[in-house]
RNA sequence: GGCAUCGUGGCCGAGUGGCUAGGCAGAGCUCUGCAAAAGCUUGUACAGCGGUUCGAAUCCGCUCGAUGCCUCCA
């Protein structure tokens, strides 16, 4: 049993909950992942992150947990009528090549930007093509149970006969009759007896390439059926956090959760838990309006929107700055701030390896401080407060080395392994490459005889010479830095 | 139009019924040949208007604004 104080904000009560596990000691939590019909978006690698962040802090704390994350593949449509192509066949007919060679490329894509973000890689990962069957036996199921209907070798979810002993919207705080209300009468939605159903199976049109033999047509699944398929299967018909974007509550995780509600009479979920959207410059992020911005191009430099890259170790910083249920906006200001805090912490943390520690006490309570980042984390993955707690050690390690203070030997070694675990297991922030390949030695010893050339002139006071050498330095983005025990640099 | 989330100092962002994070920028100082870097010092802000309260930025109501969902979106 773990005894901690943590407690989440469930979006199913509006409320922060202790939490609890269904079993004492293992989590079970599933997150939305990504539809792989083009390159994942930025807003969705915070989302990710954001979650990577609650796993890895539910580990630390010693929690078994089985982190489910989905690839989808086949089944979301690019809208709801019937007319409505798949996704990722719309992408393959465009590019001209198969289906399965988009979802290839855009796994890897996806794979590849999320490893550059240092996120843990999720326990199984499963996909919507690869849980047909079970996609199929669910749909028998909710038909047997009544909440569905058949039509045209298409099954559609009833959403007025669940809502007629289940509450269909609690978890977006939605009314039935809002919903008949402000749901438009869309053109070819015939098959559907009421607007708000959703598809379970949908017949495929002859030129459809992805289709699957099933009891009523040859077709393929629902949207929201394969994140009940693929979390049942894996994490059982109940289990303890649900995550995604908030943009996912209406519809996607309302149905999911009417689905199984239907079929095993009890909710799927306890805990609910939603990060919220990032902007980029104030406005939502989206490719029709030019306001988008790739992830990779972030690390590159190679965009129109900031002028400068930034490394996915400081967007990462970055983002957990800010609560995960919070809007964050994300501009070249406010990274040029996060990467400036991220390198004040990161080198902190290595000058303390440096420190010789005493036996005089130091003007820091350490276990007061831990405390407090315990309880920064405890709180709803308070990051940001968790960040707020590090720079205070960062100004005490500071005040160490540039005033002399003393340090004991139990501070520092408490210090030592927490800051290194906060920072690197429960931020996930990736420890500074340690690259000492022979080009980097080289380098290394090259830049000391510039250095040492430079502090020749200098006790010579030629300091045309010393300035030449600084200033074409720091122009090949080599800092010289001036101190007591010599001249450091720094690459950047 | 409906629903949801939110509106914090120059900027980014926590928090929260009385003890008022943190980062960045700015200013001053220390260090330095000059810089840079680093350190120290310095900021009572919570959209507006009402109400509840001994006391609210924090609770309630209204207004305004932002973002999201309602149609595909993390």
């Amino acid at each position: 049993m773990i005894d901690n104080a943590l407690v989440v904000l469930n979006s199913l009560s509006g409320k922060k909950e202790a939490f609890e596990p269904i079993n004492p000691g293992h989590v079970g939590m599933y997150v939305c992942g990504p539809t792989v019909y083009s390159n994942v978006h930025l807003g969705n690698c915070r989302t990710f992150i954001s979650f990577d962040l609650i796993y890895r802090y539910l580990k630390h704390l010693g929690y078994k947990v089985r982190y489910v994350r989905n690839i989808t593949d086949a089944g979301h449509l690019e809208n709801d009528e019937d007319t409505g192509e798949d996704r990722i066949a719309k992408k393959a007919r465009i590019e001209k090549i198969e289906p399965m060679e988009v979802v290839q490329f855009y796994t890897v894509d996806f794979h590849q930007t999320l490893e550059k973000f240092n996120t843990l890689p999720p326990g199984i990962e499963p996909t919507a093509t690869g849980h047909i069957i079970e996609q199929i036996e669910l749909i028998k199921e909710i038909l047997e149970a009544g909440y569905a209907y058949q039509v045209n070798g298409s099954v559609y979810f009833d959403v007025l006969k669940y809502n007629e002993t289940h509450h269909y919207g609690k978890l977006s705080g939605r009314k039935i009759e809002d919903l008949i209300h402000n749901t438009r009468s869309l053109e070819g939605q015939s098959d559907k007896k009421n607007p708000q159903d959703f598809a379970l199976w949908k017949k495929a049109e002859p030129q459809h390439i992805m289709r699957w033999p099933s009891p009523w047509s040859d077709g393929f699944p629902g949207w929201h059926l394969e994140c009940t398929a693929m979390s049942t299967k894996y994490l059982g018909a109940s289990f303890d956090i649900h995550g995604g974007g908030m943009d996912l509550k209406f519809p996607h995780h309302e149905c999911e959760i009417a689905q199984s509600q239907a079929i095993h009479q009890q909710p799927p979920v306890k805990y609910w838990l939603h990060a919220n959207m990032l902007t980029l410059n104030g406005k939502k992020m989206a490719k029709s309006t030019g306001n988008n911005i790739l992830p990779m191009d972030i690390f590159t430099g190679n965009n129109d929107k900031f002028k400068k890259p930034y490394s996915p170790q400081v967007v990462r910083f970055f983002m957990l700055q800010a609560h995960y249920t919070s809007i964050l906006d994300i501009s070249e200001a406010a990274l040029d701030a996060a990467e400036k805090g991220y390198h004040k912490m990161v080198k902190a943390v290595d000058q303390l390896s440096t420190i010789e520690p005493g036996e005089k006490e130091g003007d820091f309570d350490t276990d007061q401080w831990l405390k407090k980042c315990y309880a920064a984390m405890d709180d709803d993955f308070n990051s940001p407060s968790l960040i707020a707690q590090l720079f205070d050690a960062v100004n005490f390690i500071n005040t160490i080395l540039h005033k002399d203070h003393p340090i004991h030997k139990t501070q520092w070694e408490t210090l030592h392994k927490m800051m290194n675990v906060f920072i690197h297991d429960v931020l996930g922030i990736a420890p500074e490459k340690k690259s000492n390949d022979a080009t980097e030695s080289k380098l290394n010893k090259t830049i000391e005889l510039l250095i040492e050339l430079r502090n020749k002139a200098r006790v010579s006071k030629d300091f045309e010479t010393s300035d030449q050498i600084r200033d074409q330095l720091m122009e090949y983005g080599i800092q010289l830095k001036d101190g007591k025990e010599g001249t450091q640099f720094t690459l950047h």
